[in-house]
DNA sequence: ACAGATACTTTGCAATACAAAGTACTAAAA
DNA sequence: TTTTAGTACTTTGTATTGCAAAGTATCTGT
């Protein structure tokens, strides 16, 4: 029985992910791996796997972009930024994120 | 293009609506439009289509149970309680959801 | 009997997170 | 030169979720 821990923090991640790309993202540019990196220091574990295709998503949805950056240790990086349209959005999902905060505040009482 | 902003509070809710019934159910037992209407108070909109399924699956799960009871303006209610299972789970949830509102807290800084 | 209200159920769909496997590029070792 | 290890990005298949819409069942008042 593998953690049923480990499954409710991940169903609780949904829908909450792409907020918390773009709220990295609007601080400065980053590629996949710092963007992991500080997920995991917000103790909000990713896998890469969910990551790359949430990248694109966002990238066709307009909301971010990207350029390559050359790199002394490897392959060439991917460096996503946030758009106008994707400032925008990330203001909606703070107001969905603070509403949703006081509806679970409003039921615990 | 419909309302992007129902969509985002939509994502945002998915896997928070369980959550949700075990709060309001470890309070009181309540039969489904009692419960939708809770969810109303606290701005968090649910529709019935989404509630009794999900509903069937937590009491699936052995977090809650039921009973029929007859009511005086209409066919009967299922009256859905939380069992101990529920509580425990209700326990994780809660742990997870600060965890979460902290991990946000700290990506927003 | 029938109409309306209330309560519960089912079906089909789109979106999401994830595991796992795969592709591509670079630099250092053999 | 070829191979190996490391880094970065991509793709595929699966399970779960929330929702709209349509359907079934029960009760009451006319």
């Amino acid at each position: 029985m593998e953690s049923t821990n480990e499954n409710v923090r991940s169903q609780m991640r949904k829908g909450v992910l792409e907020y918390c790309i773009l709220c990295i993202l609007s601080k400065r540019e980053a590629y996949a791996s710092n963007i992991i990196e500080e997920l995991k220091a917000a103790n909000m574990i990713v896998v890469e796997g969910t990551l790359y295709p949430l990248l694109i998503r966002q990238k066709n949805q307009g909301l971010l972009t990207y350029r390559w950056e050359e790199s002394t240790q490897g392959p060439p990086r991917k460096y996503y930024g946030i758009t106008e349209k994707g400032r925008a959005q990330l203001a909606e999902m703070d107001a969905a994120w603070q509403e949703m905060v006081e509806s679970i505040d409003t039921l615990k009482r």
